[in-house]
DNA sequence: TCGTTTTAGAATGTATTCAAAATAGTCGAC
DNA sequence: GTCGACTATTTTGAATACATTCTAAAACGA
């Protein structure tokens, strides 16, 4: 069926660089997990990955491993063997996930409610200009989704780089993507609840600017609470996928 | 210096059994650092830990970059090359851990307030038990310390296992281990405040009882915190491990 | 025709080999 | 004597080769 062959023959192998392949894989599979040109629940087959990303199965492994341990991947694993499949979206999935990272940002938060006011100062003015191309965004009926997620994004993580540690930077890198994947499939009915989460970050706003840790940890919260509700609602109307 | 012919000739490798090699490398590894054999700071060869294992370097270096995605193993980056070392301990990383774990356990808290009666029952029947057993070792002078590290960890892991989903459980099986690092190396010293953290099990636990989810997660917030905050008193007194 | 057993193929896990890059050490020039 | 460049060794990264096990299909028997 898939030819043996066609490996030797065809690819010359184009050898990026050397020591970046681990890493081309990681973010390749990644991209194609989150852009759902892997769908939810399939089998992963590390030669056909090798073959597509024009490399041994060494580095591939290694990152369908990395992947497995950041939640892109799930392990069925037999006694000895272990198959991996793309990790299904759930509604249940999505509410813990963005619980969790609602409760990381939240300490975070409060990382930045007890900076110096200068910086304070300086970071919000900085988050107010995201969320205010936001709130421009949100009444933008063709606005494009790409931009609005990054958008938001980079609110969150601005949160984290100025209020978080190096252990809690490293695990939120680790979980906050995910979040890519529902954002993705749901894009086009989240857009217009957009307004209430510029409203919660207002909120979180003027917490930071208070200097009032427990508002904007809180803030942060329920952000993200709220969010997990309003991706509940789109997902139990479309149905989930990756149950198949 | 190293023999490199010793391999060929003195170990017979013992091949385990197939297919649990990279598990067995992550486990003793693990261990090594946990127990301080491998001292924080320390580089990291794959070579010689392979030879000291008894296998290749392949199940080596998966092992090595999954103990780096759990926070054991630090990467210390130079453009393209990266050499590992063991993670260091210090005060302001323990604090971080302890936050987040005491968040990430606090969302299960919730979980569990919310179960059904009897279930909450059940859990806390369990729950009492542990807690009397370490309120009995709090007053023995001569308790083993790692009878008691295990007691506490049963009594969060009972917690996780009622309460948490598939992403949290898998989440905190990552994390919740490394405390055991500070746990070992200031064990002695922990031992004597061991009162103050049954207590506010107790608190834990009469919250699960009354079904008070906010309660449930404060407590576990606030056991953690306060947790941080006494192995931050030892750390300080005895200097920090790993900057050498 | 259905069930069981055996065998062939496919996919994962591990070892080994090969290549590249960084570091350390040495030699030479200023 | 010191600084810099070049070389050699060490170590990591990737590819390939090999072993094992799981799956599934086919054949044989009831």
């Amino acid at each position: 069926m898939k030819k043996k062959l066609s490996l030797s023959a065809a690819s010359p192998r184009a050898k990026a660089e050397h020591g970046t392949s681990l890493l081309t894989a990681f973010r390749e599979i990644r991209e194609l997990i989150v852009h759902g040109r892997l769908s939810p629940g399939t089998w992963i087959l590390e030669a056909e990955l090798a073959e597509r990303l024009n490399m041994s199965r060494t580095p591939v492994r290694g990152a369908i491993h990395w992947l497995q341990r950041e939640g892109y991947i799930l392990e069925h694993r037999n006694v000895k063997k272990s198959r991996m499949i793309v990790a299904p979206l759930t509604k249940e999935d999505a509410n813990e996930l963005y619980i969790i990272i609602g409760r990381l940002e939240g300490i975070a938060g409060r990382g930045v409610a007890v900076l110096p006011v200068a910086e304070r100062k300086e970071l919000c003015a900085q988050l107010q200009e995201l969320n205010d191309r936001l709130q421009v965004i949100s009444k933008d009926r063709d606005a494009p989704p790409g931009e609005i997620f990054e958008n938001d994004r980079s609110f969150h993580r601005l949160i984290i780089k100025y209020g978080a540690g190096a252990r809690m930077t490293t695990l939120h890198k680790a979980i906050e993507p995910q979040t890519e994947r529902y954002w993705r499939l749901y894009a086009s009915s989240i857009i217009k609840d957009l307004y209430l989460s510029v409203a919660e970050h207002d909120e979180v706003i003027r917490g930071i600017l208070a200097g009032d840790p427990d508002r904007v940890e809180t803030g942060l919260q329920v952000n993200w609470l709220k969010g997990s509700e309003r991706l509940g609602h789109v997902i139990e109307i479309f149905g989930e996928r990756g149950s198949w």
